[in-house]
RNA sequence: GUCCCCGUAGCUCAAUUGGAUAGAGUGUUUGGCUUCGAACCAAAAGGUUGGGGGUUCGAGUCCCUCCGGGGACGCCA
């Protein structure tokens, strides 16, 4: 059990009736965690006041219409002390926790006893499926589906530490019967502009792929070409460290007759009517604000009827309980009527969870450059990797919130490549690597040695790990994790220059060197979940 | 026209989801290596959180309004 959620449960004993927000104050002084319960409290009991007051509101702890500070005062006696040096009110009714020395030392030898599991939850039953990047099979991976790529691939990983079943997704929009695909097999020929590039990257090299392709019906050679390029895209990612569990072939919807069993579910339901010509769904009904196609005149299912039976697939057959997308900007406006047909799907929707990212504009000295697919002009996500380097490239994009309107200068991030905070972090890695190399342990650790201001931070801030995955677990924002990272090797270069591990006192030395193995095993937890390295020289 | 996102230090971004004196990096100026790695540490300077109004013990955060930037409003995906 964390620290923090040690400190709740002491503030529940003494406060039931009432859940309070336990923080890392950004001031020392306002001690090592705080909580706002009491302008809570306050609060509570001055409405309580006006009406009929339930009983035993707040314990009784607090007199009616008392002040925050006045309420904070009455409740720190109730307060079990057992953790805490000491329990102070400040301001006007913050009560902030200074812990004992022997807590921290207690920590830091839980950490060493659990090592990498340290900060890991049991398993949950809750199953989680997380769909990103989904790069159209018509072209190479942009810098656009690069924010997503990182976002998913650190956002599953931090689940699975929290304990949950997580798989990750990644659709290919591959169907025959789509236009992308037509429209790309006529390009083979020569008869459509949409994918001038094709040739250059995809059928030069290789003649006899062309010419087979070339007498195929349309639809078909369309279809071989998209797979072709999705096994590119595939080895990309896989030269990148992101991982897939499922492909999902949107042609395999049609094959199993999944789309059919969709559309028969809505008409059995009578949520669909005719008109036009088309298939229409009754969104409207359940939030949308106006219905949508499900079936064009032309017989043609519709991108939202065929990504319905991809989730119908993901939450029924495949037993999902929650289904996270991640999203690109220009998606947005989809998700209006996707959530109201899952809403009569009669799948609860808060299950669905889309995470938007804003888009990426390509900055050149200054001046915003299209990127235009159709012109073959785009950066891939490949290239930029290979310029600016794994590490610095994933720290880049997952240090920023998925909120963040991101402007990318490509000639910026290369020159500032080594200025990327990723290498402070893994600099202090390799520190810390160095010095254990070099230390001697003679024997068990006393850590009650380590009283420095420099060695308890350390150990303070080692203790927010667990708390800063279960957050994390809880609200899906991945960059929280990045700036724990920073914050831990910024605590260890404070130490670092201020004490030495290697030394005469080998009492001291044995304690210290532990503090920094500790320390190493929660920054490798914390590069793992990023997909960043962890060298132990650089 | 309607809807969504964003606007915070010169620049790139945070701010524990309504909490205390708005913080980091980078850039600028300055100080620190005969001891475990100076890709480090320390200090200074830098802000009317786009403007205005409101809600309350408390607002960068919530509401209204205006300004500016991006995106979505297809029988494309």
């Amino acid at each position: 059990m964390s620290l923090r959620t040690r400190i709740q449960k002491t503030l529940k004993d003494a406060a039931p009736n009432i859940d309070a927000v336990i923080e890392v104050p950004q001031r020392p002084e306002h001690g090592d965690y705080a909580t706002n319960i009491a302008f809570l409290l306050a609060r509570q009991n001055f409405s309580a006041e006006g009406g009929s007051a339930p009983g035993g509101s707040a314990g009784g702890l607090a007199k009616k219409g008392a002040s925050s500070k006045q309420t904070a005062e009455e409740l720190i006696k109730n307060i079990d002390a057992e953790l805490f040096e000491r329990l102070d009110v400040a301001g006007s009714g913050f009560i902030n926790f200074f812990l004992k020395k022997e807590i921290l030392h207690n920590e830091l030898a839980d950490i060493l006893s659990k090592k990498e599991s340290y900060g890991k939850s049991a398993a949950k039953k809750e199953r989680m499926n997380v769909e990103f990047i989904s790069a159209n099979p018509t072209g190479p991976i942009t810098l656009g589906n690069g924010r997503g790529a990182f976002l998913g691939d650190a956002l599953v990983r931090v689940l699975r530490y929290a304990g949950f079943a997580v798989e990750s997704d990644f659709y290919v929009n591959d169907a025959k019967a789509g236009g992308q695909v037509q429209s790309l097999g006529r390009a083979i020929r020569g008869e459509d502009d949409s994918y001038p590039y094709i040739e250059t990257l995809y059928l030069k090299d290789n003649p006899d792929v062309k010419e087979t392709l070339e007498k195929l019906p349309v639809e078909e050679a369309g279809y071989q070409l998209a797979q072709i390029i999705h096994k590119k895209n595939e080895e990309t990612l896989k030269k990148i460290g992101i991982h897939i569990d499922t492909f999902f072939h949107e042609q395999d919807l049609y094959n199993d007759k999944k789309i059919e069993k969709i559309e028969n579910l809505f008409s059995e339901k009578k949520l669909t009517y005719q008109k036009e010509g088309a298939v229409w769904l009754t969104t409207s009904k359940y939030g949308d604000d106006k219905d949508k196609v499900l079936i064009r005149s032309t017989g043609a299912p519709t991108y939202l009827l065929t990504d319905l039976a991809y989730h119908w697939d993901k939450f029924i057959r495949r037993k999902f309980d929650v289904v996270i997308n991640i999203l690109g900007a220009d998606h947005h406006g989809t998700v209006q009527s996707f959530r109201a047909a899952l809403t009569a799907l009669e799948i609860e929707k808060d299950s669905f969870v889309p995470i938007i990212t804003q888009t990426v504009r390509f900055m050149e000295h200054g001046k915003e450059r299209k990127m235009s697919k159709r012109k073959g002009e785009f950066v891939t996500f490949e290239d930029l990797v290979g310029e600016v380097g794994t590490d610095a490239t994933r720290y880049f994009f997952l240090e920023k919130s998925p909120d963040t309107h991101m402007d990318f200068d490509i000639a910026l991030a290369r020159e500032q490549s080594s200025k990327n905070p990723v290498y402070y972090i893994q600099y202090a890695h390799a520190r810390m690597s160095s010095i254990l190399r070099e230390a001697q342990s003679p024997g068990d650790a006393d850590y009650a040695l380590l009283s420095e201001k420099e060695e308890l931070a350390l150990i303070k801030k080692m203790a927010q790990f667990p708390d800063i995955i279960e957050d994390t677990a809880n609200d899906y924002q991945v960059h929280r994790i990045p700036r724990y990272a920073y914050e831990l090797a910024h605590a260890f270069h404070d130490f670092y220059e201020k004490h030495r591990v290697i030394q005469e006192n080998k009492k001291l030395l044995t304690a210290r060197r532990a503090l920094i193995e500790a320390t190493q095993v929660v920054l490798q937890q914390t590069l793992n979940i990023l997909g960043v390295t962890s060298p132990e020289k650089m």
